[in-house]
DNA sequence: ACAAAAGTGTTGACTTTACACCCATGG
DNA sequence: CCATGGGTGTAAAGTCAACACTTTTGT
């Protein structure tokens, strides 16, 4: 069979990634700047166009680690953008992701043919991007929001585990909120997320801290 | 600017819909039967692929009309297929909503050029159908549950509003639990998703029941 | 008056919140 | 031996589950 009406040709799909880390309490998204047309010389979110022969998540690590060198990542389908014009070169459905990584595990390509620097941007300087890119880091920062409190999407943010003072900043930092730290501990625990080590590790203070781990498989709970 | 790459040729978005009823109880999803190629003669969800001068919802919204008759049903986002080999016509990658709708209020357009027999299928009774609609149907009904817990997704199935024991039997239905009539009650208006209307109805019993609605905007609530 | 189903109330069990207190370590 | 922050305990308030009771209607 072929495809002959005008209508459908010449359409595309970006595959799109919002990867995010959390640097001594600041939420970060990581950015790159485009050294093409269209929009050269601007910030964009890490990821491109997808080849007619390769899977959606295998398009998507491919572009990962063209444009940064990341790879490893685990990603979850986030959102869905398909503006007729929001690409100026034909037209382009974007879907995106949303990967959390820990900066201090990955070694960023600073240059690459297609985009330079490689920059972890704290999400409150994000400004001026290419395409509709801001609007798919706000809906990809809800969903890691929401995330954060029945996935163990974090768990690449703290590959070697975590003490609970530590993963309490990340929260308060991610949610914007201060929890009390004994009942924060208690409410983690009960989400059935994580679970200890055994190990100890000083953070902060002087005692050593409980190292904690989130799990591999979370179940889903019912709300009813 | 020109796209001359051919890995970025022959690319196309289906848009899929969804669309769930819920008639005596019984939890139905709405399938019609292709008239043509690819999948002539299988059952399928409504959709088709999308024209590269529209936006996802019109298209979406566009293909439903043409198919089924229906208009003004609204549509939520769910999720993105997007394996290589799905359709075998040309690489597509598909889209698909989720939409609820109540089954006295529309008019199905029975035969159209390219369908035939739109038809309510309850959904333990669907099986063989084409493209990886079932997969699709599948992680839509999981939305659909977690959605009636969180969201006025349900407001499309009473347009008229409800009864507490009228929509309990669609609660039970979907989710696939009963409930205590009382306990129902209280949790259900504690959800802050619907609001007293002021009038009464008969459902089942003598004793007229009070009816409710769907509040217009639902706002998020925090699990912390 | 009675049956049937809608609507309200109550009690005990469990959770959550807001704290006080104890513990391990480095200086 | 004390300052600092990690870990545990607890009482009051709030929420939830199970069930009894009351109300409204048609026959």
């Amino acid at each position: 069979m072929e495809v002959t009406n005008p209508l459908y040709k010449g359409q595309g799909i970006h595959v799109i990634a919002s990867i995010f880390t959390v640097d001594h309490g600041v939420v970060k998204v990581l950015l790159i700047k485009r050294r093409n047309e269209p929009y050269k010389d601007k910030w964009a979110l890490v990821g491109g166009a997808l080849y007619n022969n390769e899977d959606l998540d295998a398009g998507l690590k491919r572009e990962i680690k063209e444009k940064t060198g990341i790879e490893n990542i685990p990603l979850t389908l986030v959102d869905v953008h398909g503006k007729v014009h929001r690409s100026p070169v034909m037209r382009m459905v974007a879907v995106s992701y949303l990967g959390v990584i820990d900066i201090n595990k990955v070694n960023l390509l600073k240059d690459t043919i297609k985009t330079s620097n490689a920059t972890w941007t704290p999400l409150d300087e994000v400004s001026d991007l290419a395409y509709d890119h801001a609007e798919i880091i706000d809906s990809t920062f809800e969903k890691l929001k929401h995330m954060i409190l029945s996935s163990n999407i974090l768990a690449n943010l703290f590959p070697d585990g975590f003490t609970m003072p530590e993963i309490q900043k990340t929260y308060e930092a991610i949610l914007g909120i201060k929890f009390d730290r004994r009942n924060f501990r208690r409410k983690l625990l009960s989400l059935d997320l994580i679970e200890d080590t055994g190990e100890t590790q000083v953070f902060d203070g002087r005692k050593p801290a409980k190292l904690y781990r989130f799990k591999d498989k979370i179940d889903d709970i019912n709300v009813f």
